[in-house]
DNA sequence: CCCTTGATTTGAACACGTTCAAGAAAGGCG
DNA sequence: CGCCTTTCTTGAACGTGTTCAAATCAAGGG
């Protein structure tokens, strides 16, 4: 509805006049939640660390949810500049789907302490941080396609329906994980750890097994039944 | 920290003197949650509504989330006495866990325009309010109480270690559906059905094919990583 | 140089969840 | 009945996210 009261956020180029007021106010704001957590930054603190009033952060940013919206963007990109190493490096299918899920986890690591509050936003329907959302579908294709590209880039061997649908069941699968993670009380999050490494054996044994003749009737009827869910 | 402000919850025939004006607070709070949807309900006008002030229901319910959670506890109630009829009459498995799943989105139908609130708060891991806090043990236990009595009570015969682990899978992926439902923007919800539909013959299958020795391994190696992370 | 137009900036004001000091009502006890 | 303690009830006040009419600034055009 009030969409365009904003400058472009994908300009990349752009030099607006308020574009470095615009650039303040949300580094500003990530301080303050690694700092303080989301709850106890106020709208008003933003502001007055920002040295702006606190009427031209909305002009900036619609709500306070949507400051968390750019930190969700901004990781999807580092998430890909963190896995890429291990992209480069590895050619097995486990190794590789590893690698991707802890970079994950990398990237997020800074911000465990907020990321609560930040998937309480993320969780809600009709928000449009939601990563199930219309709004959210740019940077959820980008990590989709992260996963795709660990599938595909691989050695292993499986049906082609299920290489066609794996990426998006990964990328939910790595949702599980994130929520696991955001729930996660272990020191360093070191059960997230173990989760991912001990699911990921899990996963590459089944996506073999999955072209076994006794598998192949599970296979397809999974397949089918999430391709009459997609419409 | 501020626990003990209420009068008991749990207490069932307590005829403590406050307990009508809790009940009809509590009431207006669900008529309207139902009404309006949960932000647009302002505690000011449940309070109004009840005909009480609005400090009188902060005497009986810590936030306006804790109205949530009592919704949260009478649906478990009622997603018991649903299943109950299907838990009598069948005997296989697949049917008893679909009538379990169906009987949970049962109860919740009338409230889906403002479900997506309610697993808002539910995806906030410090809320006391989230399905896997220690605060919501009880009704989370009941709950898989529930599928491992669809399970026992049936005829499928399985291992003995994922016989013991299975109840609290089946839970997660009950939490699972919830989560697609409070999505689900198709008409009466029919794609959760679908899911429902389609997803519980897979699981029979799975459960049925856990025995076979291909797949005893991966069996063994997914209840070992589950306990690993229970602790 | 002044005027116009649009982008930016301001801070007071609003609505809401929540808190709290104060009071009212209900028992219990002599 | 009078007094005390506990339970309940009140509504004003606080802090927060958000809005908005007005002020300020930047850039051209005349």
């Amino acid at each position: 509805m009030t969409e365009q009261s904003a400058p472009t956020t994908a300009a990349g180029g752009s030099t607006a006049r308020g574009e470095q007021t615009r650039q303040l106010i949300l580094d500003t704001a990530m301080r303050l939640f690694r700092e303080r957590g989301y709850a106890r930054t106020t709208m008003r603190a933003v502001a007055q660390e920002a040295g702006v009033a606190v009427g031209n952060a909305y002009y900036y940013f619609d709500s306070k949810e949507h400051l968390v919206q750019e930190f969700y963007a901004g990781t999807q990109r580092e998430h890909r500049e963190a896995a890429a190493p291990v992209l480069a490096r590895e050619r097995d299918f486990a190794p590789r789907l590893a690698g991707v899920l802890h970079a994950g986890i990398d990237v997020l690591s800074p911000y465990h302490a907020f990321a609560g509050a930040f998937f309480k936003t993320a969780a809600e329907p009709t928000s449009p941080l939601s990563p199930f959302s219309a709004e959210s579908s740019a940077p959820r294709d980008m990590s989709i396609a992260l996963f795709r590209e660990a599938l595909t880039g691989s050695t292993a061997k499986l049906d082609a329906e299920l290489r066609e649908a794996l990426p998006e069941l990964l990328w939910l699968g790595y949702m599980g994980v994130v929520l696991y993670w955001v729930h996660d009380r272990s020191d360093g999050q070191v059960k997230t750890r173990q989760l991912i490494d001990g699911v990921v054996p899990l996963v590459d044994r089944l996506v073999g097994l999955s072209r076994l003749r006794v598998l192949r009737p599970v296979t397809r009827q999974a397949l089918a039944l999430i391709h009459t869910l997609r419409h």
